[in-house]
DNA sequence: GCTAATGGTTGTACAGTACAACATGACGTA
DNA sequence: TACGTCATGTTGTACTGTACAACCATTAGC
């Protein structure tokens, strides 16, 4: 039906509309915990906590940007810095318990956000929509759109 | 393979992912339009002209944000302001012939990039995941993520 | 004609971000 | 071992995108 410049227009377009949307919609449904701060509390939970510096890499974000969410998020009582004790300039990020508790919350009221958004779609639509996501973005070293 | 539940997760995941991703490659490729303009100088050419309460509605976002984006464009020479006879209260909107210009620039700069990005992609997976991103936003009335 | 609604601008405030300058600490080599 | 270089992080500064509220101008409804 469509032809592959047909499809990649609307890849294209429906991207951006998204990418547009996402982050107000994050912050109306949650005020306390930016999309930028779950996203970042997320990576501390599953690695176990890393550097402010690894945070950075992942997300192709400025060391001084990280740094302040960081503050922010120590500030908050979400995250602690321990001092490394084999090399003293480096801070190792954790989530408090509080922090846990927070991103454990979002976590779970964004999923059922998500799950009623997408309830109307079937089993293998919402499988193969994942993997082509997946793909799309593992694709996106870091120049890509 | 994965269940719904699964599925939801990595959409919600690389959904967010794309998103914190887009604003910034945005500004990366074009550091003369951003994301926004970009999608704003868009809408102007489908419509061929509206107004800026229209804009607002259709990208909700506030008539203020509007107000002032368009100030830059109609500033860089990209948009026209049209007092409509009819309503004096009213601007009409109108993409110059510079601005014309940029935006085909710019979109064609973006699909060669989007292009590349999707050149491993097979023509029945690309129709699909375009049809996908379709209808997930389709739904994103406007509260949900 | 007066009141309410609509369209838009301006003042103000905030988040997120980058870049550059800097401080501190670690490490390798002469 | 001391010096230069690299790595980690913080701070100063500036810009974009955004919202909300107050406001002005104009139109529309009773």
């Amino acid at each position: 039906m469509a032809d592959r410049g047909e499809s990649i227009e609307v890849i294209q377009r429906e991207m951006t509309v998204f990418a547009r949307r996402a982050r107000a919609t994050a912050a109306r449904m949650h005020p306390e915990l930016s999309l930028v701060s779950f996203t970042l509390l997320s990576h501390l939970e599953d690695r176990q906590g890393c550097r402010a510096t690894d945070l950075a890499a992942h997300y192709t974000l400025d060391k001084s940007t990280i740094s302040r969410q960081v503050a922010a998020l120590e500030k908050a009582g979400l995250v602690e810095r321990r001092q490394d004790p084999a090399d003293h300039r480096v801070h190792v990020l954790h989530l408090t318990e509080r922090g846990v508790g927070v991103l454990a919350q979002v976590t779970d009221s964004r999923r059922i956000a998500f799950r009623e958004r997408l309830a109307g779609w079937s089993g293998p639509d919402l499988e193969r929509f994942a993997e082509y996501l997946l793909r799309y973005n593992a694709g996106a070293s870091d120049e890509g759109p």
